[in-house]
Formats: C-alpha cells, structure tokens, sequence
DNA sequence: GGCGACTATTGAACACCAGTCAATAAGGAC
DNA sequence: GTCCTTATTGACTGGTGTTCAATAGTCGCC
C-alpha cells in the first residue's frame, strides 16, 4: 500500500507530476488512448512503468488528469481575455471568441483531442467536457449580463447549444479552414446574438439585453 | 486466411451479422467500449468468441459496423420524416427536428452512446460521426431550398455548427429535461433561421429563402 | 440416400498490456 | 555516519483481444 501522495519536504512529486502532465499533452495529442500504451508513456517520459503509477492510480486516471488540464487551460486562456470590467457585452464577446480561436489555433491538435474526448464513454471524461461546457455557460451569463434570466432552463439549453456551435465549427475549420479565422468568429457572435433572440421569445425580458447599438441587422 | 464475408448459398451469413449488430447496438448503449469484453459480447449472444471474428475482423470492426448501423437509422428516420414534396422548407424542417427527437427519446441510450462515441480519437468513428454531420448539412441545404448556396464554406460551416447545436441540447436535453419536446424543437427551429440569417450576412443571396411568412421577429 | 466439399463454429493457444509488489537506491534529518 | 523516508525499479500476474488448427453441420450432386 504505497500510499497517496507524498508530499513531505522534496517538492519534486508536483513537479514531476505537471512534467508527466504535459509530456501526456503532447502524447495523447496525437495517438489515441488505446493505442498509447502505458509502456510507451513511460518509455517517452524516461521513467520506469512502475513510476508512472506512483503519480496516477490508473492509465485512465493519468488520461483525465491531462483532458482536465487541457480544459482548464482553454478556460483560463478565454478567461483571462474578458476580465476587463468596463467593456460592453459584445466586445467581451468578442474578446472572448479570438482569445478561444486563438487556442484553437494553437493547440490545433490537443484542442482536437479534448472534444472528440468527449465523445468517450467514461464517466469521467464526460465530467470534465460537460462541466467546460457549463463553466463557458455560466460565464457567458454573467459576462452578457443575463442576471438571472442566465438561470432558466432554455436560455442555459439554448447557451450550451451555442457552446457546440462553437465546437463543431472550431473543427470543422481547424481540418479544412476555409474561411478567416476573423469571419468564424462573426459568425460565431452573430449566432450567439441571434440565438439568444430565439431563446427569449419563449422567456421574455432579455431580448434587448444584448443589442444596445447594431451589430446585427 | 478465411476470406472476405462468404455468402455462397447459405444467406445466414447476413442474418447472423445482423442480429449481432442488433445485439451490440443494445450492449455499448449501456456499456462502454473498453468495459465490454469480446468473451461477455460472445457469451450474450450466445456464441463462441472465435465465431465473432469470423464475422467482424476485430472488436473496432465490430464497434464500428454498430456505430455506423445507428448513424443510418438515426439519418433514416429523419430522412422518411421530410420525403413530402409538397411542403414549405420551415414545415419540412419542423418535421424532422420531431422525427430526430423521437429517435433521441425512443433510443436515448444509443443516441447518446453515438455522439459519445469515438474512444480517443478513431479515425474510422470520427469519418461516420463527421459523414452524418455532413449528410444532415446536404439534406438541410437540399430540403431548404438553399441551391448552390448550400456550398458555400459558410453557410456549411454555419449549418454544420448548427447540427452541433441539436446535438448538444439533444443530449442536455436527454439527461435533464427541463423543457418540452416542442419547446426544443422550436428553439432548434428558430435557432437555425437566425443562424443562417447571420450567415448569409457574409454572403447574402440567400437571406428572404427561409421568411416567407413571419415566424422569426 | 450416401458421398464429398464447403463453411459455420469451436476451444485452446498466443501476444500484449494494464496493474501489482517486493526489493533497491537515493538523499535528508539527527 | 546511521536511520528513515520515499522515489524508483523490474519482474510477475491476470485478463483480454486475436489467431488458428480442428470439428461438425449442411448443401449440392450422383
């Protein structure tokens, strides 16, 4: 019974931990679970087999360790681009959508990965996505300052619809981008206002809420 | 080296390989990909596990033909739902956004494992889930009257996003059903007009095709 | 109605891989 | 320098996907 993780004096064990972290990034970035086997992990991180399960229970438990990271990371990216307080609702919007495409951008491959994660049957997994999926939610709400219209439930259904707007069309134009990255993310925007739109007619009060000059027709 | 699918007199080869996609279309429903083993898939169906292989050449194989079986029917039903000529594109739409949710909610279990698919990021799962995105997109853009509009990256990429928006609040939807069914279609529905309103902004022609009369502001 | 060919079907054997564990090495505390 | 903690290893295990040689059932044919 080795324990759970010791942490006495040597820090090395966090540290360790976030190197293993993003050496599985890279890793799961491009080979799938099932054919990544714990060997190779441990073979590509230059430690023992053994070692690798001192730091994570299980292979899965290393894997939603790195999806979860991967999603913080996206979180934290878009978060830290719409904290400015005196900016209008669109422009956060905005702001928020190139700091997401952005990400998308650049991570092209573990971006990738993270969704089609999502697809995975494991409990776990489907945690972490749709807990991302609710904290881009809850954000949103605030940051378009729904108040509390943010809380029924087919404005929250018609925010998470959005969100999968925004992810299938991140893939779609991440394999065969045909378009600029500028126009998706109008798209983006304009979608979300109109969305929106659709959303209130059947819960009224917010329709006006978030169109205060004229960004859409 | 036992040959590719024997069908010489004896036709019990395709009944034999549909009544195990039957079967596996209940099993990874309720049970995921890597927890279901080939012995317990054999012993369901009452066979030996050898035998499994004499008609599917691996377990992806197998998992593959049963993900793709539900892709079709799910594509199927909706397609029998919109075959009337005679009817206006927003009806045609309003029918088979009903005939999806019918599925969604008759065959909840499978739907979700379907969209939930791809372990880690099967390039196979990833061509039929991507190809029923894609078909849906050339049936929207067929059904609605969009012409050759309906290629342009645009609006596909609008339309496709906006099949991840069903998806998404499909499955929001499935587990926690806040609202009605005809609510969701109906948000769906109006979701989809103002998408491509938005959309065709950037590439107009197309704008007036969806309002004949009033059903968005 | 029996003979032969074909093939659906089986069960044992194989290969590989996730996970375990007892033993070892390294390094700090006293 | 000694002890104790713990990071680290490598061999072992159990299970699972996959293969394959052998068997049995069934159909066409004489």
């Amino acid at each position: 019974m080795p324990g759970r993780a010791p942490n006495k004096r040597r820090l090395g064990v966090d540290e360790r931990r976030a190197e293993l972290l993003e050496l599985g990034l890279e890793l799961f970035a491009t080979a799938s679970y099932e054919t990544l086997s714990i060997d190779a992990i441990a073979r590509a991180a230059g430690i023992s087999k053994g070692l690798l399960y001192h730091y994570f229970p299980s292979k899965r438990d290393y894997y939603t360790a790195t999806v979860r990271l991967a999603a913080d990371r996206l979180l934290n990216a878009t978060l830290e681009a719409t904290e400015s307080d005196d900016v209008p609702p669109l422009d956060l919007l905005h702001r928020g959508l190139s700091a997401y495409l952005d990400f998308v951008e650049r991570h092209g491959q573990t971006y990738a990965a993270l969704l089609r994660t999502g697809i995975g049957t494991d409990p776990e997994i489907l945690t972490v996505i749709e807990g991302t999926r609710d904290a881009f939610v809850d954000r949103l709400a605030e940051r378009l300052g729904l108040g509390d219209e943010g809380q029924g439930p087919l404005l929250r259904l018609a925010l998470r619809g959005w969100v999968g707007f925004v992810e299938v069309t991140s893939l779609s134009w991440l394999s065969e981008n045909t378009i600029s990255r500028e126009i998706l993310a109008e798209l983006m925007s304009e979608t979300l206002v109109a969305t929106l739109s659709a959303a209130s007619l059947k819960s009224p009060q917010v329709t006006e809420l978030l169109t205060p000059d004229s960004s859409i027709e």
